[in-house]
DNA sequence: CATCCTTATTGCTCCAGAACAAATTCCGAC
DNA sequence: GTCGGAATTTGTTCTGGAGCAATAAGGATG
């Protein structure tokens, strides 16, 4: 088994608080293993057989409706724990995970998880604000969802996405790994038409500069403004 | 302070695996609290003094964006926890949760939690897979708003609240609480106007009745069907 | 470098449902 | 029982953005 440089991880939510030992009594339960681009980490509806945590590259967790519609549940960033369905006690997977870009993760088996959390009672409590944020973030989307017209919704998604995997360039802020105007389509609840002709008017504005899979946001900061407040309304008074 | 009787809450998931005597030293650092229909237990942005647990009626969540536009979070049942934001690591709550009925709730000091956890680790996990449980719930809504129709999104929604606080009445199953057509507006992203418009062409079908904040659903199994596909859809073939 | 396939762009039509605007009904308070 | 505010219903208009249909532009493959 691949050993893990305890040092690599220390730094990470779910591990705060550890000590090195304690770290490398966990990372013995764990293996890592390399995920090419465009494979699956696991899907929807198999047994929650691991956890994982993302050491390297991006995954795209997504989830599909009985009826073949595909929608973007969340971008996962290196560091971040994603599958950790058992220790929210599912029995399978809810989502789909793919490598975006090819990618490392580490994997614990779920039958570790409550010998681990026994003997490391923090991994729960640290889960526990993983999982907290996460709920969290995902009502903020619900609520733009409900509030919020398209415009607004992708610039807020892009902003998230520039935020969590942002990579300064030349032009401004690039989004660090290869994403689809469907993509974006799918984590804001619209289509790729919409989603096209939307950055292509922003584009016209110098706002943002894109290519296939690839977006740069030259001026975060108008954008900010655009999702705030919408592309016309005439700044509220008295506020 | 008001003594509770541990047998009232043992069979709640929040206290699973917890013996007679623990559950009572845990009860010992809560008090219990009336709130009136219509009163706010918190209200978002408020400091996160306390976690609670609803021993009686109904309460509701909701989140209001910063352009003063209201949705409804959750609506919390008897024997939920709510206002975990403190377990969450949150400051401040992230939410308002209003009593919509009379209710009791029980109420712990946030600064209680790290010492209750390290002494019953249990808690830790059990409310993880609450949140965990509530994440996959709002994955779900995020995933019908994106993809299904305003009807199906208000069928759904009714089915929820029925199954969560349905009571049997002589015409079918009603919704145990006061809930207005505005509430369901804010819970399916849509508007009062269009949720009286569509309860009424469901009225006239049969498949509920509704009055002032009152629903019932007379038919639960055709809105089941209407629910998951849609009204006119001649139903796929080969499926 | 020719072919194929995926992704992106863009024009056009159409409609679900929002927005606006009144009425109307219901309930609690006095 | 009358008054007043909140909740609901219902009619009408309007539009954001979905749906449909091509076309174009990249990359990958052999």
């Amino acid at each position: 088994m691949a050993k893990v440089n305890s040092s690599l991880v220390a730094h990470l939510p779910m591990f705060a608080g550890f000590s090195a030992t304690d770290l490398d009594s966990i990372l013995s339960e764990a293996h890592s293993l390399r995920v090419a681009k465009n494979n699956n980490v696991f899907e929807q509806g198999q047994d929650a057989h691991s956890f994982f945590v993302l050491l390297h590259g991006h995954v795209r967790a997504s989830r599909t409706t009985p009826a073949g519609e595909q929608i973007v549940v969340r971008y996962v960033a290196t560091g971040e724990t994603f599958g950790v369905a058992a220790a929210m006690g599912l029995q399978h997977y809810p989502a789909t995970v793919t490598a975006v870009d090819d990618s490392v993760v580490l994997a614990w088996p779920s039958g570790t998880w409550p010998r681990l959390v026994a003997q490391y009672p923090a991994l729960a409590t640290n889960t526990l604000q993983t999982v907290g944020a996460r709920l969290q973030e995902t009502h903020t989307r619900v609520v733009e969802m409900s509030t919020e017209q398209v415009e607004r919704r992708i610039a807020h998604a892009l902003l998230r996405l520039a935020k969590q995997s942002g990579r300064q360039v030349a032009t401004g802020v690039e989004i660090d790994f290869p994403i689809s105007r469907q993509d974006i389509a799918q984590m804001t609840g619209t289509t790729l038409h919409t989603v096209s002709r939307t950055l292509a008017a922003w584009e016209a504005k110098g706002l943002v500069e894109g290519s296939r899979q690839r977006i740069v946001l030259r001026e975060p900061h108008k954008l900010f403004v655009l999702a705030e407040q919408g592309s016309d309304e005439p700044s509220p008074p008295g506020t």
